[in-house]
DNA sequence: ATAACGTACAACCATATGGTTGCACGTTTC
DNA sequence: GAAACGTGCAACCATATGGTTGTACGTTAT
């Protein structure tokens, strides 16, 4: 199995940095669900000038969250569901050092023998 | 079952982008992982002073990560999983909406019936 | 009581972010 | 070829962010 997360601390600061933006997520959402969208569609949707759309699709390409596929003089905004399961991962890592946590707690109790190590 | 989204969108907002620094992370996998540490406990790991790690603390804790409970003159801080799991449902809730754009698509191709409306 | 510790908060600074307008340039249409 | 369209990028602005130092204040220890 290859390593799951292959993505350095600027990635995943990236990655975050971008979904914490409500236009951002919904430009996710659109595309994802299908919405066959340029840049300029995606654009219409809002209500801010196109170069502040503009900015933002370039933002979810920093993150790889979107990709863009030039088809003539349009770039059609793409998904990329595997970078947002990329920080589902780490999210489910965080919750795992939590359960853990328990697990340590239990093996202790059950372990009757003192750990002399600080 | 109640709401699983309680989050509003400004919610999210703070939650990821508290999510977005390497920092921030560091200290919500320690206190998952069971680490018992006051705000100065947690600031002595890092090469920052004590107020950017206090700040960083009222960050997660305005994100609803942690949580800081008063003993003496320490404040303990505790992790919230819960809140990992709302992001992490946010994002589930994503990929669904890309799953759910091929579903439409083979339910389309099953129903050799053409859609009329747009 | 006084000193030391732990925390919070304000003021300040440099840089990043999210928006704007304007312009350049490739592509399509006429 | 000229006009219109779609995109990218630079310059600019206001505000947010992440860091600093200093100060105030409650709690603990001497």
């Amino acid at each position: 199995m290859v390593a799951r997360f292959p993505l350095s601390d600027a990635d995943l600061d990236r990655l975050f940095r971008a979904l914490a933006d409500g236009t951002r997520r919904d430009i996710v959402a659109r595309v994802l669900g299908g919405e066959q969208a340029s840049v300029s569609v995606l654009a219409a949707r809002y209500d801010m000038s196109f170069a502040a759309v503009q900015k933002h699709v370039a933002v979810l390409e920093e993150a790889g969250l979107v990709t863009k596929h030039p088809q003539g003089r349009e770039r059609m905004v793409r998904g990329n569901p595997a970078q947002l399961a990329r920080a589902r991962e780490l999210l489910l890592h965080l919750e795992g050092l939590w359960k853990s946590r328990f697990s340590q707690l239990d093996a202790v109790l059950a372990e009757p023998r003192l750990p002399q190590d600080d």
